[in-house]
DNA sequence: GCCAACGTTGGC
DNA sequence: GCCAACGTTGGC
């Protein structure tokens, strides 16, 4: 089992909307490495730190895991769709997506700032200076880590 | 709004 | 394949 942090910007998709929703379809995403690791590695029942960009402040707001393993990005098909992608077809899908589920929200948001500050999380990919990567492998410990920073407890 | 750190595109 | 120009992400 792996764990994910994935980003999204609250002005379009924050973790309150993924508590309203229940799970949600993560569509959009159009980076290869981002897509390489939902379609290649992403399982279900993994989970996710949930990541608020380009807010006030940015940082991880809750937790969510897989629902449902990679399938065709259907917004790339769809014209009217900000991420309509013409290189994209049913018969050769060039995007995909998966769920995710909502788990948890952290009562606050942990900032990045924080982030950066805990000597155990020394070396997590957000931290880096520079880290545009919109889904991002996470070891176990910092997930754990983030978690109970959070004030959640990751066993449940 | 600024700008660093990328990823992508396209000329050659 | 190289690399300059350009576009995007995202912190601040």
């Amino acid at each position: 089992m792996k764990c994910w942090l994935m980003k999204s910007e609250p002005s379009v998709y924050s973790i309150d909307d993924l508590k309203r929703d229940g799970k949600t379809a993560w569509e959009g995403v159009r980076n290869y490495q981002a897509r390489n690791f939902m379609r290649d590695e992403m399982k279900v029942g993994d989970p996710v730190i949930f990541y608020h960009s380009n807010a006030k402040p940015s940082g991880a707001a809750g937790v969510g895991k897989i629902a449902k393993e990679a399938y065709p990005d259907s917004s790339a098909f769809d014209k009217s769709s900000h991420y309509y992608d013409e290189r994209s077809t049913r018969e050769k899908p060039l995007w995909f997506m998966v769920d995710v589920a909502y788990v948890a929200s952290f009562a606050e948001v942990l900032p990045l700032a924080a982030i950066k500050a805990d000597t155990e999380l020394d070396g997590i990919m957000v931290a880096r200076t520079g880290s545009r990567l919109s889904v991002q492998p996470l070891s176990k410990a910092h997930f754990e880590r983030i978690c109970k920073l959070g004030g959640i407890d990751s066993k449940n």
